[in-house]
RNA sequence: GGGCGAUUAGCUCAGCUGGUUAGAGCGUCUGACUUACAUUCAGAAGGUCAGGGGUUCAAGUCCUCUAUCGCCCACCA
């Protein structure tokens, strides 16, 4: 699959090296197309005018072709020119490739320094005329012109061309140009003896592969990008004129090197050469591609070709996690060189992420100098929340654009976890906790709020897992956050804050922090262990603890309904006490009314949290009949909320506010209405979805009747 | 010349197989130094989901076209 040879590849003249094309992207220039016109030799009056982008590489011209089926130059095939400046004699050759419509359908061919040029050579047995030094000066082949860099030579050229009035016509032209991906420097294609592996063969299985199946990607968009690429793979160049890489393992013998005998490949020197037995062997200069060495790395790290434990154990592995850029360097070629040496994939899935970039969108790099440094914002915010603020804003490989401020919420949550942590810390009854939570499994034994938080953590487990295994990692760590502040903080640390010391509380608070921190500390490895530490004074370190088992008994889909319309009716006796200015530390006196049974006794059995909670002095459930006397009410769900108020109350402005309410949830209902009876939705749509609907609206309407009656009532009773 | 991604609240972005009144963080506004946390707490305001057309009982989500921005690939001299 190897062989060497000499090609046009792309040369860095600065580097001075080979490089393969995915070394030598290309990019955008803005250049010039120069039309050169060309002497017959038997009417040096008569020209051939040719369009060129690289004036320089003229002197190596050893033809002009034109398409056969140009009208144009038809006559004129197989006439010869004068090369100017160089006066070499040159053919016009015909040949398809040629573009008709391009410049001025006749094109120089410079076999030497241009890939199709090179083609066409081999195919017309023309000349290969070498014009430049490895650094990009001209050579010995370049007359007047030798030593001058190509871009000088350029100018010059262009310069005595005019002189001679035969540089026609300059027209600006956009072009793309390879460049060096270490130092940027315009690629030149140059002729040059090179080794290379035949890929072709190499990329079948690795095709095959990743269209059925066995090896998937993503996103999965990313798939197309490997296929598309591996369908057109090109011979690999893998020789480079650098001094670090792996030593290209061939031999010479300085008499023999040009017969095939006198290339020698061996993994040690030999001694002397198989053909004429000459001592004088020497290895070969150049290095191979980085590349070459880390298509090996899925096995080569497990000591193949040796066979061991660690290479059956860890072959193939399961996911590969890496950038974009990096699927033809590596991931292509990882996968190829898996199939040619161990037979097999060398991963199941790849796993693409996003391009960190600046928030002018470029991409974060050391040479731009645009990066954020790592152990700045490590000082500033914290190493966990660097970590965790980086997951939180990639989604499924987008690219993110980053700036400081991003940190900020990663750093406010390792304090909220660290605070939260040591409230519970200073609460702890170590006696209190160490035991099994799973007696309580059969529930009873836990109050309402207890059996709340473990069924929202068992929840968030699966959660967790779930998106963990589909390579969502913002969607877990944003479950994590939002349920550990804004459930475990905000509501349940607040609500068993007043009965602190009681004995289920105390376990439940303790089990679910533990576990927590075990789920949580894949994202935020640091703050995680130090609390672990301290909840388990001289045991195992968090890392080697096992991931919480995710136990569905403790799940109750039902009950975190309830609590949450618990919730809300907390917010909104909060909202009705806000509206009207009332102090924080005033106590106050509302009134509920039930329009559902299993609302009533929800309410009455989490009666005692709702009075903590919204800070109340009295709260009564009542059986219908007439609204309380002097209070403001609100409506959520099926539940009447009045707050009583016996100062002044602006009948106006608490008319307006049930005004506005009532026409914004009417507006609601109309538009379902309308839906609903406007195409023949009863038809079509399957019956749990009719159903829930025409229950929402009905809802919907009685809701507006309460707020009605609420209206009408506001005026009376004062 | 091909291919891909983005367009959702003032800003930065989530929204997985279409299904309650589209979410978060920041910012803004109102209130609170309530002894775990002011890197905090309790509330509020703010969106014709880039635009046109289509499929569907139902579209931010599927199809199609257009616009703008960005990326990748390609041997047009």
């Amino acid at each position: 699959l190897i062989y060497r040879g000499s090609y046009i590849i792309n040369w860095c003249p600065r580097c001075q090296t080979a490089l393969s094309d995915e070394e030598a992207p290309h990019k955008e220039l803005q250049g010039n197309l120069y039309y050169l016109k060309y002497p017959f030799k038997d009417n040096p009056k008569a020209f051939v005018i040719v369009a060129t982008t690289r004036p320089e590489t003229m002197l190596g011209d050893t033809a002009v072709a034109v398409n056969p089926k140009d009208k144009r130059y038809k006559n004129l095939i197989g006439k010869t020119l004068i090369l100017p400046l160089i006066e070499r004699e040159i053919k016009i050759i015909k040949d398809s490739i040629v573009d008709m419509k391009f410049g001025t359908g006749a094109v120089k061919v410079t076999p030497a320094h241009d890939p199709n040029d090179y083609l066409l050579g081999k195919k017309h047995k023309l000349d290969f005329i070498n014009v430049m030094h490895p650094d990009a000066r001209m050579n010995e082949s370049s007359g007047k012109y030798k030593d001058m860099d190509r871009f000088k030579a350029r100018e010059t050229i262009l310069e005595d061309l005019r002189e001679k009035g035969l540089l026609e016509k300059i027209e600006p032209h956009t072009l793309s140009a390879g460049h060096c991906y270490r130092c940027h420097t315009i690629i030149e294609p140059y002729l040059s003896k090179q080794w290379f592996v035949k890929m072709k063969p190499l990329s079948k299985p690795a095709l095959e592969a990743v269209k059925k199946g066995k090896i998937k990607f993503y996103p999965q968009r990313w798939t197309k990008v490997y296929l598309n690429w591996m369908e057109n793979i090109q011979d690999w160049c893998i020789s480079r004129q650098i001094w670090w890489g792996h030593r290209i393992p061939v031999y010479y013998c300085p008499k023999c090197q040009e017969s095939e005998a006198g290339v020698i490949v061996s993994r040690t020197k030999p001694d002397k050469c198989p053909v004429c037995g000459s001592g004088g062997i020497f290895q070969d200069e150049d290095v191979l591609d980085t590349w070459f060495s880390s298509w090996l790395w899925p096995f080569a790290t497990f000591y193949w070709p040796r066979s061991s434990e660690d290479l059956k154990y860890f072959y193939p592995t399961s996911t590969l996690v890496t950038a974009p850029e990096i699927i033809f360097f590596w991931v292509a070629r990882m996968i190829m060189a898996g199939f040619e040496f161990m037979g097999k994939e060398p991963f199941k899935d790849v796993y693409i992420h996003g391009t960190v970039r600046d928030v002018e969108g470029k991409k974060m790099s050391k040479s731009l100098g645009n990066i954020i440094d790592p152990l700045e914002i490590i000082n500033e915010y914290g190493t966990d929340a660097l970590r965790f603020s980086l997951i939180s804003i990639t989604s499924q490989g987008q690219d993110v654009f980053l700036s400081k401020e991003r940190f900020e919420q990663g750093r406010n949550f390792a304090n909220k976890v660290w605070n939260a942590s040591r409230f519970i810390l200073m609460n702890l009854d170590e006696d209190k906790v160490k035991k099994d939570l799973c007696q309580f499994a059969g529930q009873e034994d836990l109050n309402t709020i207890n059996r709340w938080i473990l069924s929202r953590f068992y929840s968030l487990l699966k959660e967790v897992e779930k998106n963990i295994c589909a390579y969502r990692f913002n969607e877990a760590v944003n479950a994590l956050y939002s349920f550990f502040w804004h459930e475990f903080c905000d509501w349940y640390l607040e609500i068993i804050k007043a009965d602190i010391k009681n004995t289920r509380n105390q376990l439940v608070m303790y089990k679910v922090l533990e576990k927590f921190l075990r789920t949580l500390h894949p994202f935020m490895p640091f703050i995680t262990e130090e609390v672990w530490q301290r909840l388990n004074p001289g045991g195992d370190s968090i890392m080697i603890s096992p991931w919480p088992h995710a136990q569905q008994q403790f799940i109750d889909k039902k009950l975190e309904k309830q609590m949450q319309s618990v919730f809300e009716l907390v917010t909104q006796i909060r909202n009705l006490r806000g509206s009207i200015d009332i102090k924080p530390e005033q106590e106050i006196e509302v009134s509920v009314y039930a329009h559902s049974k299993e609302k009533e006794s929800l309410i009455r059995n989490n009666s005692s949290l709702i009075i903590n909670l919204a800070g109340l002095k009295e709260f009564h459930l009542l059986d219908g009949g007439a609204r309380p006397r002097a209070s403001i009410s609100d409506v959520v769900e099926d539940v009447d909320i009045f707050l009583h108020f016996t100062g002044l109350l602006d009948i106006n402005k608490e008319q307006s506010k049930i005004k506005d309410k009532r026409s914004q949830l009417t507006k609601i209902r109309d538009a379902k209405e309308a839906r609903l009876k406007n195409r023949d939705f009863l038809k079509n749509a399957p019956e749990q979805i009719v159903e829930k609907e025409r229950q929402g609206i009905e809802e919907l309407a009685q809701t507006i009747k309460r707020l009605e009656r609420m209206f009408d009532e506001l005026k009376e009773p004062l």
